[in-house]
DNA sequence: TATTTCATTACCCATTTGGATTATTGGATA
DNA sequence: TATCCAATAATCCAAATGGGTAATGAAATA
């Protein structure tokens, strides 16, 4: 018998989830609590052997918010599993919370199958469960380069270039040679490579590389 | 119609995984490459319209693997999604693969179903794939930033570049020319040359222009 | 120790590029 | 109308680039 704890404001609410988990009849609800410090509350007062194999921890409580009980539970009480059940997917409650020493992340709208069936097997096998979409935005942390594109602004064109120029300036960045970007929009490559050396004068560079790299650095492409 | 390239070295394994996707009638399947270099000669003989939406790619492959594979293409074709699909579960392959650009991550051992799921949701929300316990992997990353930390210090580097290449990658987007940068450093211009090639072999590219894109869209600058 | 990798240099060749100049067209402007 | 400018195109030339091959020594690794 799996043994669990419920933390969340909603009386409703944790009758519905615990509701979900009594059908399957592994685990078993050992306390409910209204809020982080009524749950740190009844943390301390339980007796070591009687202590949660997992909690399901919503985020928005009072008193005392999710995140922080997680915080302090999981350095009171390591071996215990920390999931937040919760309706919030942003970026910054999610960080905050598997910082905060959260083992796993399940969405509310997830059915009770789900829910079930991901305990069971972070019971079994340890693994946390973690809602598809949760998962999803979680790597994108990990993807650094996409933190990095905080939306540069359109820069404006401080460089005068022409319609032309800024095609011909992307098409350039794709490695493409005066003869291929010619036969692309259908001009002659000689022409290509006067909208080039044109570009250069008005970035003052002479050559690729320093007008990609000012094209990339200004936000040009 | 969801246009999928496959990547794998096993015949039966692309077998395998196009039947999957094409008994949902969703799918079509407009190439299949045996290895890395395989696929991005295929990608770059492919007009611009028949790009894949998706493509799916092992990791180990002969003569370039996925990594690298997934590293250029997702700066030379940045629309397109890239999905590991694959066996291994490790910790260094998963970051390496998502650092390099994959936005989602998928065990063979799925059944078919889910993957087909997992790709339709990726089609429609934009939501990357991630199986259940690769998704835990990943948080346990960002819960340790220390492993986190030492992994980016050492792995930073997806296309394995010396530390002489980077040196000479970095003078390059300086716009210097081989014969400036061979003074700056006390080298032969012939050297620098040589560097210089090199850098485009590992990048899996054929000019400047090129390698610099991958340089700044992998913030390798 | 044997093998592999890295950094180094050189040479050949065909292609591409940068620089400078000249010229025509069509649209916008003064 | 006369003028300016962007886009188009061509030519000549010198320099730089990309692609391939070969070779050496030093350092790290198996």
């Amino acid at each position: 018998m799996i043994r669990v704890a419920i933390a969340d404001d909603k009386a409703n609410n944790r009758k519905v989830i615990a509701d979900k988990l009594l059908r399957s009849g592994l685990f078993s609800i050992i306390f409910e609590a209204a809020n982080g410090e009524d749950f740190l509350a009844k943390m301390r007062h339980l007796p070591e052997d009687d202590q949660p194999h997992i909690v399901l921890m919503d985020l928005e409580m009072p008193h005392v918010d999710g995140v922080s009980a997680i915080g302090t539970a999981s350095s009171l009480y390591p071996g215990v599993k920390y999931v937040v059940l919760t309706i919030f997917d942003d970026d910054d409650k999610i960080f905050r919370a598997i910082r905060a020493g959260a083992c796993g992340y399940l969405l509310k709208e997830e059915n009770g199958e789900v829910i079930t069936g991901m305990l069971l097997n972070l019971w079994e096998s340890g693994a946390g469960p973690i809602s598809p979409s949760i998962a999803y935005k979680i790597l994108q942390m990990v993807q650094q380069p996409a933190v990095l594109k905080t939306e540069r602004q359109q820069q404006e064109n401080i460089f005068q270039l022409s319609d032309r120029e800024k095609e011909i300036l992307q098409l350039l960045s794709e490695g493409l040679e005066y003869r291929e970007i010619g036969a692309k929009i259908f001009i002659s490559p000689n022409t290509v490579k006067k909208h080039t050396l044109n570009i250069y004068q008005k970035l003052h560079v002479n050559s690729k590389a320093l007008a990609l790299k000012i094209a990339y650095t200004k936000g040009l492409l």
